[in-house]
DNA sequence: TATCAATAATTGATATATCATTTAATGGAC
DNA sequence: GTCCATTAAATGATATATCAATTATTGATA
């Protein structure tokens, strides 16, 4: 029977904390006034403009109403609109406003920096094969 | 420049959050009454027996204000308890009852049913450089 | 031994996640 | 067209995470 530091999800669930909470700090050190989950939500909208709620739940791994609350936050920030969408009123798309483009345009180098800060050391080959395993798992718990 | 789904530190936390939420789901359905945090922390207890609370946070990469929430809750079902330090009147040593003793007993195979799916498909290798990846994330992130 | 900075745990305030329920709108089946 | 199950988003209740501040204790130093 394995010890938890040898247990793979641990390790994943560790090591995501443990990033997160890293580059929380880093960020709000630089005045961010967003927290990650808000920042992936807004780069999600960036890459997939007008997407509905639902579909971002789904893109970010998020419950349904954990959505609609980071979207009522961003949306007092300007940094996101919910647009109606008439073919369906109950749901609306969501995308960008300036403010929002001009907020990630500001911030993407430091994230960068962040993700290649993560990965220091690591391979090409070494990436390839760590994000194709980690999806590998996705697939066997869904 | 990359998109979110090509990003590691963005599939870390989807995984652990797609992972989490699947086993949480299915241990819920066998009537469990934890949390996988909670059940994560009898299990560093059963290991190293006798720990401080800070130490467990350390473990666990939680806060240590979490951790004094979540061990009132795991001394209220008796799995576990605060022993008086007699060397440093302001710590505890937590320790396993016997009931939490059973209760891990009781689920273990259950819980390493889920470790195993997870893992399916995956070679020793790939396993043993998948752990030697994610520790080498989190050294670069702290 | 009196003072004071450092430390362990707790508590308060606040933010966010989750599940269940509700509301409004949709789209079949009849 | 009416009924009704389904769906999208919002909301309420509750649990948990985080940070900052507090309380009690320790240990070093003057």
């Amino acid at each position: 029977m394995d010890r938890l530091e040898s247990v793979i999800l641990f390790l994943i669930d560790q090591t995501s904390k443990t990033a997160k909470r890293f580059t929380q700090r880093e960020l709000d050190k630089k005045g961010w006034d967003i927290t990650i989950d808000q920042w992936v939500l807004l780069k999600i909208v960036e890459e997939s403009n007008g997407l509905s709620q639902n579909e971002l739940a789904e893109k970010s791994s998020r419950d349904g109403a954990s959505i609609t609350r980071s979207l009522d936050i961003l949306e007092k920030k300007h940094y996101l609109e919910r647009k109606a969408t008439p073919e369906d009123r109950r749901q609306y798309k969501i995308s960008l406003t300036p403010e929002g483009q001009a907020f990630i345009a500001k911030n993407m180098s430091l994230v960068n920096k962040h993700r290649a800060k993560s990965l220091e050391g690591f391979s090409s080959e070494e990436i390839k094969s760590l994000k194709e395993m980690l999806l590998r798992i996705q697939k066997n718990m869904s």
